[in-house]
RNA sequence: GGGCGCGUAGCUCAGUGGGAGAGCACUACGUUGACAUCGUAGGGGUCGCUGGUUCAAUCCCAGCCGCGCCCA
């Protein structure tokens, strides 16, 4: 057969791939060898939803590049795949997709007809990244697929998320509470704090009066930093600064710092938020607390607990009541009774009435003319009204004083709205003390970073967590497995009468259980026998007690939980639920704890952390003992590569281009750790070059006669040249090892690269042509044999990087029982296999041959011209040597004839090696000007060089302090200058005597 | 404000306490039977700046300048 000239990647790439996959290639322990050790990565499970980007391209190959050398190697490997559900993202695209169409809302459609819907789309377009992953050679265990949602609840995979929040739950690790969390009103849901953006966005600061209540007044007196008094007035207000005016209305004091002096006079006493009815405005306490900064605006701050995180904590601390002013849409409030009558109920409160979070958070202070407006729109009314009235701060031109500036505001990273705190109830993980373990994990190396660096983040982030919120007002997820009923009190309950569970005002009774039969099973046993329980399915929620006439069948009708939970939580799962757990599999016993989790920094925190968390937890160890985190692919300009930046650069499309190994290998090479990597096209095609190139060393191999010889033993080469590569491919193999397990990927690629084409392509391949095309018959066959041996190896080693011209070739070498993808990866050592002599001989060869073709060049000698070497005062080694070596040096250098002499004949072009002078006579042909000036070239050269080192040399603390060795190596090196410049220079002493 | 990282050839990036590297681009030459997705030869860098440690600094330390990211 005969090969074609170039590698057909689109034709060949799915027909490999199909043909490992048929042959279950890639399943959990194929391969293996007996008594093999497990390696196992779980993939980082993409969006079910999701296609791929640079950053998935990047982080799998890297595992694939893993993953195919263990499984060479014979270990026991598994590489686990798998989606996640994406509860926002999932749900987003579906919302996006009933709008386009003109289909009704989730709302419309109702929970169970949504939820289903969401599930064809994740049948539709569940398979979208799989077959991506595929195209890009990823060598998972596609039959264990996993996905982080079960279609009910007695799935496995769900199974595992409801036990771990049961578990939790009973450990008192998950509970409910009212707090402020971050809002998004687009998809009108808690989301956790990693989900949200900060960004600096231009902003204003308006200064507002506050005027005291009654009319009082006080001295204000600033003093500069020496206690100068600056300024000293009476004023009737207490003027803060706010980013939020919409927000005042929901005020529920001022607070000063406690050593703040210009407001001491008037700690405690009232002051009037400037907005709504003038008859109806509310006086709020001025106190104090040290939050406030009072080198900041005005140093008062207007405490609203129910929409700022810091004001929360004020407000707690003070037992300051916090008034919720928004709808789930962000809208200001339109519930509840009239402003005057909610206002009277907040006056009762701060006059020391007792109410309960639910009675606080019912109240709705929105004044009637702003109620049902957007934030936003409510912003702009509030500033025209207070400014209108003259309650705003005027600066020195009179005007109201409104600052420009920029200030940080948190956008949800999936809908991009401004994110609001929003008082809810909602479930949360007590993380902390989750933390713990994890943290102790890491410190003590029973799971390391690489590169190290990012166990600083890991730790910064655990050290500071905040309780996790779980909950999420979506309906695409994993739905919190608790139910609700109403709560006795012996033969009491707290109401009476069916309620819907959106606007409970009575205490609840909470049963977390696993199924629905056992929520029963714990509801009668709450209740009592003699009570039916019945749980409501239906969308309203409604729980409560109904009491026939006949009282005959008392039903208690219990609802679950609508909300369901973050995605996180069951991706924190991910390398236990994988395999199999909470059932007891072979696999979790095998590969739990798992070797490697390969991932970007981002997700340290989402992730990462949790997964330690979790496993710690539940599975009483680490769930990996190395996570290696990857660089982010970024854009010229070092940004991350995004969809509303435009900037992304798409796999696939690369692929189509120029091949998933050529990707791989380019993705490989700019893999450094540590460092982001900005990706850069040319080099993938210089890659896809890569590729030919091997491609077309094995077609040479095919056409010279070069078979695999069964047995070939690779010490048993006798040629140099052979025994040469067979060293270098034993020192390629050890740097690929070392490499690969210090996860620099890049030192891998580059020392494959370099090999590949510098070394076999290049030196190995020319210089086994005149053997191969030689009369010397056993040289020839040895020869064939080495060289067909060296291809087979550097296919074998680069396999990993590049699996599918690798594969391909494999194939077309020689018949084989295996594929490669289960070839044996070589354990050869350089010191088993290189050779010093050889080596010798072939660093001779090639720099007489670079020296040879340099000074051909550069005295303009007809590049196909052959032209006689003379070589002048060789000493016995190097005859031998060039003895040897000479027909290489004749057919690269182009030499018509190699002879020996004792001096330099006239007229020659002189070169310095290592034991000999070598001339080149080219009498007539020579310049004599331009050999003139390239002796002269390169003795400037060496004298600089030997200027350097003889001042170091001549240097006493040198010689003294430095290592030996590495004085050694100077001297050594100062040596040969010597001798090489004592070479040029009697060149140039007898070019002059020519002149 | 806290943390992490970067600044090396025109571009994209490796790298190291002791002789500055790769790919691409560039220049000249070359169709020698594996490969023009190639070959040969070559040009190109005060390794951001300033100090310090050291016999020796592109590398270690400090400061500065410029840039990026994360967290508050």
């Amino acid at each position: 057969m005969t090969m074609e000239k170039t590698f057909d990647a689109a034709e060949a790439e799915p027909r490999l791939y199909a043909r490992w996959e048929r042959e279950g290639c890639f399943r959990a322990g194929a391969n293996a060898r007996p008594g093999a050790e497990p390696y196992a990565i779980m993939i980082p499970p993409p969006n079910v939803t999701g296609s791929l980007h640079m950053g998935h391209a990047l982080n799998n190959t890297l595992q694939d590049i893993l993953i195919r050398r263990k499984r060479m190697q014979g270990f026991d490997v598994l590489w686990q795949p798998g989606q996640d559900h994406a509860g926002i993202a999932t749900q987003m695209v579906v919302e996006r997709a009933l709008a386009q169409a003109g289909e009704p809302g989730r709302r419309e459609m109702g929970r169970e007809a949504f939820v289903e819907r969401v599930w064809r789309q994740k049948d539709s377009s569940g398979d979208t990244i799989i077959n991506q992953l595929k195209r890009l050679g990823a060598s998972c265990d596609w039959s264990r697929n996993a996905f982080t949602l079960g279609r009910t609840d007695e799935d496995q995979m769900s199974r595992a998320v409801i036990r771990v929040f049961k578990q939790l739950y009973d450990e008192g690790l998950i509970y409910r509470g009212k707090r402020l969390v971050n809002w998004d009103p687009h998809f009108e849901t808690a989301i956790s704090d990693l989900e949200v953006e900060n960004v600096e966005v231009e902003g204003h600061m308006w200064h507002f009066k506050y005027p005291l209540a009654g009319g009082e007044t006080y001295d204000y007196v600033e003093k500069d930093a020496d206690g100068n008094v600056t300024l000293r007035e009476t004023r009737d207000y207490i003027a803060i600064a706010t980013t939020r005016p919409e927000t005042m209305l929901g005020d529920g004091a001022v607070a000063v710092h406690p050593s703040d002096e210009r407001y001491a006079a008037i700690v405690g006493k009232l002051c009037e938020i400037p907005v709504g009815p003038k008859e109806h405005r509310r006086l709020i306490p001025i106190i104090t607390d040290e939050y406030p900064d009072p080198a900041f605006g005005s140093g008062a701050v207007k405490i609203t607990g129910a929409h700022d995180f810091n004001d929360y904590g004020v407000a707690k601390r003070g037992g300051i009541p916090c008034f919720r002013l928004m709808d789930t849409k962000a809208a200001m409030r339109a519930d509840g009774a009239p402003y005057a009558e909610e206002v009277a109920k907040a006056k009762a409160i701060r006059e020391g009435g007792a109410a309960s979070e639910a009675e606080i958070d019912a109240i709705n202070l929105v004044p009637d003319e702003y109620r049902g407006l957007d934030r936003f729109d409510c912003r702009k009314r509030v500033v025209a009204a207070i400014t209108g009235e003259g309650l705003a701060v005027t600066g020195p031109d009179g005007a109201p004083l409104v600052e420009n500036k920029p200030i940080m505001q948190p956008f949800g990273d999936r809908s991009k709205v401004v994110i609001e705190p929003m008082l809810t109830d909602q479930w949360f993980v007590d993380a902390a003390t989750l933390a713990k373990p994890a943290l102790a994990a890491v410190r003590d190396g029973r799971t390391t970073f690489h590169p190290e660096n990012w166990s600083k983040t890991y730790f910064q982030w655990l050290e500071n967590i905040e309780p996790w919120c779980i909950s999420r007002q979506l309906w695409w997820g994993h739905r919190v497995p608790v139910y609700y009923g109403p709560e006795r009190d012996g033969e009491n309950f707290g109401f009476s009468l069916n309620s819907s569970l959106d606007a409970v005002q009575f205490k609840l009774k909470l049963f977390c259980a696993e199924t629905e039969a056992e929520a029963i099973e714990q509801a009668k046993a709450y209740y009592g026998s003699e009570w039916q329980i019945k749980i409501n399915r239906s969308d309203d929620k409604r729980i409560g007690i109904s009491l026939p006439e006949d009282r005959s069948r008392n039903t208690i009708t219990i609802a679950r939980d609508p909300d369901v939970l973050d995605t996180w939580f069951s991706s924190a799962l991910w390398p236990f639920s994988t395999l199999g757990w909470p059932d007891e599999t072979p696999e979790l016993n095998r590969y739990y704890p798992t070797s490697v989790l390969s991932t970007g920094f981002d997700i340290i925190f989402f992730w990462v952390a949790r997964m330690m968390m979790m496993g710690l937890h539940f599975q009483k160890d680490v769930p990996f003992s190395d996570v290696y985190i990857h660089a982010l692919v970024r854009d010229e300009q070092g940004r991350k590569m995004s969809k509303s930046l435009g900037n992304v650069i798409d796999p696939i499309t690369l692929i189509d281009q120029y091949g998933a190994d050529a990707v791989r290998m380019t993705l490989a090479a700019m893999a450094s750790m540590g460092r982001d990597l900005k990706l850069d096209v040319s080099r993938v095609e210089g890659y896809r070059n890569f590729s030919t190139k091997l491609w077309n060393a094995a077609r040479f191999c095919e056409m010279n006669g070069c078979a695999l010889v069964p047995g070939f033993d690779p010490k048993s080469p006798r040629e140099p040249v052979n025994r040469w590569i067979v060293g270098e491919t034993a020192r390629l193999r050890e740097a690929m090892d070392a490499a690969i397990d210090a996860y620099r990927f890049n030192d891998a690629a580059n020392a494959a690269y370099a090999h590949v084409w510098g070394v076999l392509c290049d030196w190995y391949v020319e210089c086994a042509k005149p053997l191969l095309q030689g009369d010397d018959g056993p040289a020839k066959e040895e020869t064939r044999a080495t060289a067909a041996w060296a291809l087979d190896q550097a296919l074998i080693l680069l396999h990993p990087i590049m699996p599918f011209v690798t594969e391909e070739l494999y194939g077309a070498l020689a018949p084989r029982e295996r594929l490669l993808v289960h070839a044996d990866w070589p354990t050869w050592t350089a010191a088993d296999l290189a050779d010093a002599e050889a080596d010798a001989d072939m660093g001779w060869a090639i720099a007489a041959i670079e020296a040879t073709r340099s000074a051909r060049a550069e005295m303009n000698v007809n590049p196909g011209a052959q032209i006689p070497l003379v070589a002048v005062g060789a000493d016995a080694a190097t005859a031998a040597r060039l003895a040897r070596v000479g027909p290489l040096l004749a057919r690269l250098a182009r030499l018509s004839s190699i002879e020996h002499a004792d001096a330099a004949p006239k007229g020659a072009v002189t070169l310095a090696v290592q034991g000999a002078t070598l001339c080149l006579p080219l009498a007539g042909v020579i310049d004599i000007a331009a050999e003139g000036a390239r002796l002269e070239k390169a003795l400037g050269k060496l004298d600089k060089e030997r200027a350097g080192l003889e001042a170091k040399l001549a240097n006493p603390a040198f010689v003294e302090k430095a290592k030996p060795e590495v004085v050694e190596k100077e001297r050594a090196r100062l040596a040969a200058l010597a001798e090489e410049a004592g070479k040029l220079a009697a060149a140039q002493a007898r070019l002059a005597e020519l002149a």
